[in-house]
DNA sequence: CTAGGGTTAG
């Protein structure tokens, strides 16, 4: 227990945890969990300078060994530099003994894959003694997600002929479905309709080509397949409904009132043909039409559909409350928001981050700098509390910036650096283009730097804005650094400035 | 992101 304060306080600080700070910290808890100690350990070779040296010491000073479980938890941490990772990987490797497991295969291919270093993590792949199916697929999912969808279907293909597992119906659903949360659902119909014989298709096969139909939009084409399902006697159940549900309230637009009333009609008719077809509604269904009624601003809807599912015995989620609390919210009702928070704590359902963004929202909107920090103390301090999401540090750092509050501005960044999942592209974006509103363009271009040396390729819009106040501000010497960068790790916005490029991959 | 709901819209 005590070790768990300690161990907290000293998250606030991470950053100037050094050795020395950590043998105190050691010394004043002789017995300190093997677990938690590793993880501690590799806290310090993450945030130490060097790690190599910082393993020696760390590992003599906690006098436990070098496992395969501490290189994954060290691995874990680093993410966001596919360089280190990969060297402490190979100092693994040359160890006497061989710490280097199967897990700590996959981390370290899916952070070189994650950079797009394609071409070292199927090196990697192939150095691999047992390869398992995992392995194919997270490599699967890194490709699609960059777009490479030719070489996804190659990599799926591979799999049983190199690593001697038999591919079944799960593992193509996960190749569609990954193809189809990604956008490309035109390829994963291509690819269903050719392979559909060899593995077999199920409800959940279907659900997941209608979920790809309706993101992109084509709910014309979501019903079709559902009609197809049913033409083969492949029952929809309300995983499916719901899917389709979501087709017709995700991204319809809801102005002028006409709209938001035919979308409600629409809905409704899913409602009836999924009670038609002998399937109840469940807490998904009705969250899905919550959601609509908060972007629509209908505080009052959201209430009466929130006790109409309770009368039908339906208990209200996270999900489901935070809707309404967001409708509330962005109606500026904070009062009966709050309140709504109450009650569910009181049905025993702890609220999420995504219940609290709603309120940092509201505050970014009214440019409420204290009610924000207020709520955001609340949520660190309390431990019982929900942590902080990167969508709460970016809303924060969007509010920050716009009310140039350096200091908290400051803060905000190292807390969200120190509590390790950030920052992502959205951080780096918001402070990028808050930092060039406010005119400050050097430190702008620090950020631009250093997002690209962690793997995140800057937006068009972001470059541009660079580029233009660089130029207009006379500050040629740092726009020479920034576009020495960008050669070093070869982007190019092409001379319109239409597209990025990075090197292609080839296999 | 290993079938669905919360953050991304007037």
């Amino acid at each position: 227990m005590a070790y768990r304060n300690l161990h907290g306080c000293k998250l606030k600080f991470p950053l100037s945890s050094t050795i020395s700070s950590l043998r105190s910290l050691s010394s004043l808890l002789p017995q300190i969990e093997a677990s938690r100690d590793a993880d501690l350990v590799s806290q310090v070779l993450v945030h130490h300078h060097n790690p190599f040296h910082a393993m020696e010491s760390s590992l003599q000073l906690h006098s436990i060994s070098f496992s395969s479980h501490l290189l994954d938890q060290t691995l874990l941490r680093l993410t966001h530099h596919s360089k280190i990772a990969l060297s402490l990987f190979h100092y693994a490797k040359s160890l006497p003994f061989n710490p280097l497991s199967t897990s700590s295969y996959n981390i370290l291919i899916d952070i070189l894959a994650k950079v797009r270093q394609f071409d070292a993590a199927w090196h990697l792949i192939l150095q691999m003694d047992h390869k398992g199916t995992d392995t194919f697929l997270l490599l699967i999912r890194r490709l699609i997600s960059a777009g490479l969808t030719r070489q996804a279907v190659r990599a799926f293909d591979d799999i049983e002929g190199l690593t001697g597992n038999k591919v079944r119906t799960d593992e193509f659903c996960y190749l569609l479905d990954t193809l189809c949360k990604y956008g490309y659902v035109k390829v994963a119909a291509e690819v269903f309709n050719k392979r559909k014989a060899e593995f077999g298709v199920d409800v959940k096969i279907y659900t997941v080509l209608i979920y790809g139909w309706c993101k992109i939009g084509r709910f014309e084409m979501g019903e079709r397949f559902l009609k197809d399902m049913i033409g083969r006697g492949i029952e929809p159940n309300v995983v499916t409904y719901n899917v389709l549900l979501n087709g017709v309230c995700r991204r319809a637009s809801l102005h002028p009132e006409g709209r938001f009333e035919q979308t409600i009609r629409t809905a409704e008719k899913v409602f009836d043909e999924m009670r038609q077809r002998g399937i109840d509604p469940d807490v998904t269904s009705f969250s899905i039409v919550l959601h609509v009624y908060s972007r629509a601003h209908k505080p009052e809807l959201s209430f009466d559909k929130l006790k109409q599912m309770k009368e039908l015995g339906i208990s209200p989620t996270v999900a489901t409350y935070t809707s309404v609390i967001k409708c509330l919210c962005s109606c500026g009702r904070l009062e009966e928001a709050e309140n709504l928070v109450g009650e569910m704590v009181r049905n025993g359902i702890s609220p999420s981050p995504a219940t609290y963004n709603c309120f940092f929202k509201e505050y970014r909107g009214r440019k409420d700098g204290a009610g924000a920090l207020r709520l955001y103390k609340k949520m660190r301090e309390d431990c019982l509390c929900a942590a902080p999401s990167l969508h709460t540090y970016n809303i924060l750092l969007g509010l920050f910036l716009n009310l140039d509050k350096k200091e908290t501005l400051k803060e905000v960044w190292n807390d969200m650096k120190e509590s390790g999942i950030g920052p992502d592209l959205d951080s780096y974006t918001t402070m990028i283009h808050g930092l060039c509103e406010k005119q400050r363009w050097r430190e702008a271009c620090q950020f631009f730097v250093e997002m690209i040396e962690r793997g995140f390729l800057p937006q068009k819009v972001t470059f541009e804005m660079l580029y233009r106040g660089l130029i207009q501000s006379d500050m040629l010497r740092t726009w020479r650094r920034l576009k020495k960068k960008l050669e070093e790790e070869s982007i190019t916005y092409g001379s319109e400035f239409k597209n990025y490029h990075i090197k292609p991959y080839r296999r």
